[in-house]
DNA sequence: GCCAAACTAGACCGAGTGGTCCAGAGACAG
DNA sequence: CTGTCTCTGGACCACTCGGTCTAGTTTGGC
C-alpha cells in the first residue's frame, strides 16, 4: 500500500527543498512545486493537509537529516578540529560552485522570512540549529578543539553568513577567507 | 520646493528598510509598506518609477550607510581588535533583543531572496558587502589584527549567520559564543 | 492672480496566490 | 464482480500581488 503515495510525497519534499533554498519561501509559490514535481494539486493536499506550511516543516526536517550527513563526512576519518573547519568551508564552496550559486542557506532563510505566528515551522528550524551544533561540537571536541561549543556556533553562523554573501557576489572567497581564520581559530591558541 | 516630496522619500525608504529586515523582500508587500508610511500609492511610483525594486535599492543604500554608522562607533577609540570584535557581537546582541527580534539582517536575506535577474538589486547587496568589509578590515587593522581583511569576511559573515540564528531561537546566546571566540582570533595567536 | 510643475489620492487592472472541492482512477479485500 | 479506500487531476474560489492611470490638490515662480 502506499508505494505510489510515498514517492509522491518525497519527491514534493525535494523539490520543494531546493526551491526554498533557491529563491526562499515565500517566493516560492505551491504552483512552481507542483509544477517543477510533476504533481498534481490535489495531491498536495492530500499528502500536507497543512498545505505549504505543512510541507516546509518537512523540507526542514529533510535538510536537517542532509546537513548531518554532509557534517559527519566533512568531519569525519579522526581529523583535527582545524582540518574539520577548513572542510566544512571547502565542501561548502565546492558545493555552491556545483550548482552555480542557485542553492543557499535554507534555515537562515526560513528563520527571517518566516513569521512569528508560524510557531510549528519556527520550532523546527530553532531545533535544526541545536542539533547541528551539538553534531558539530561533539566532532570538534574529538578534533581536540578548545572550545567545541562555541567554535561549533560560530562555525554554523560563519558558513550561513558566507553563502549569503557569495549567492549575492557569486564567488566563494568569503568561504574560504572564513575558513582559514577558524580553522587557526580551531587550532589552539598557538599553532607553533 | 521637494520639501514635503523629500520627507515622504525617506519615510518610504525606511518604513520599507524595516520591513524588510522584519520579514524579507517577497514577504513584504507594497501595500504593508504603503499603509505602515502612511503613504498613499501614487506617492510611491511618482517618487520610484522603478516600483518596489527602486525602493529597495534604495533602502540597501539608506542601509548600508546606517551600518557603515554602527561599524564606526563600535570600533572607534583606538581599541584593539579583539575588543572591536566583541563590542560589534555585543551592540548587535543588544539591537537585537532591544527590537525583540523583529529585525534581522537585510543584506543576507536580500542575497538570497533576489533573483539573479534582478541584477540593478544584486549588485548594491554585492557592493554594500564590499562596503562593510573594508570598512571593518580597517579598523581591525588599527587594532593590531594579524589578517585584518580574512578576518573582517569572517566577523561580518559570523554577525549575519547569528542574526538569524538568534531570531529563530529568540535568544542572544549565539551571539555572545561567536562574539567570544572571534575576540580570541582577533588577538593575535597567543593571548598569554 | 495665474499657471505649470510637483505631488497626492485612490479606483482600477490582470496576473498570480494559497486553498477547497469533488469526480473519478486505481488498487485491493471479500 | 463489487464495494471501499487511497490517491489523483484539475476546475474553481476569494484574495492579494505589484503596477497603472488620471483627476485632484498643493506649491512656488512670475
Amino acid at each position: 500500500m502506499t508505494r505510489q503515495g510515498e514517492e509522491t510525497r518525497t519527491r514534493l519534499i525535494r523539490t520543494a527543498t531546493a526551491l526554498f533554498q533557491s529563491q526562499g519561501y515565500h517566493a516560492t509559490g505551491v504552483a512552481a512545486i507542483l509544477s517543477s514535481a510533476g504533481v498534481p494539486k490535489g495531491s498536495l493536499y492530500h499528502h500536507f493537509p497543512g498545505g505549504k506550511e505543512a510541507l516546509t516543516v518537512a523540507a526542514v526536517d529533510w535538510l536537517a537529516e542532509e546537513m548531518a550527513g554532509r557534517f559527519a563526512r566533512a568531519t569525519s576519518g579522526g581529523i583535527p578540529a582545524s582540518k574539520q573547519v577548513l572542510r566544512l568551508f571547502t565542501d561548502t564552496a565546492a558545493w555552491l560552485e556545483a550548482h552555480d550559486y542557485s542553492q543557499g542557506a535554507l534555515l537562515s532563510l526560513l528563520a527571517q522570512e518566516v513569521e512569528p505566528s508560524e510557531t510549528a515551522l519556527r520550532s523546527r528550524v530553532s531545533q535544526a540549529y541545536r542539533d547541528a551544533s551539538d553534531q558539530l561540537a561533539e566532532a570538534l571536541e574529538a578534533g581536540g578543539a578548545d572550545a567545541p561549543r562555541d567554535l561549533a556556533v560560530t562555525v554554523l553562523a560563519a558558513l550561513d553568513g558566507c553563502v549569503a554573501r557569495a549567492r549575492a557576489q557569486r564567488s566563494s572567497a568569503a568561504l574560504h577567507d572564513t575558513g582559514r581564520i577558524l580553522a587557526a581559530a580551531a587550532g589552539g591558541p598557538a599553532p607553533g
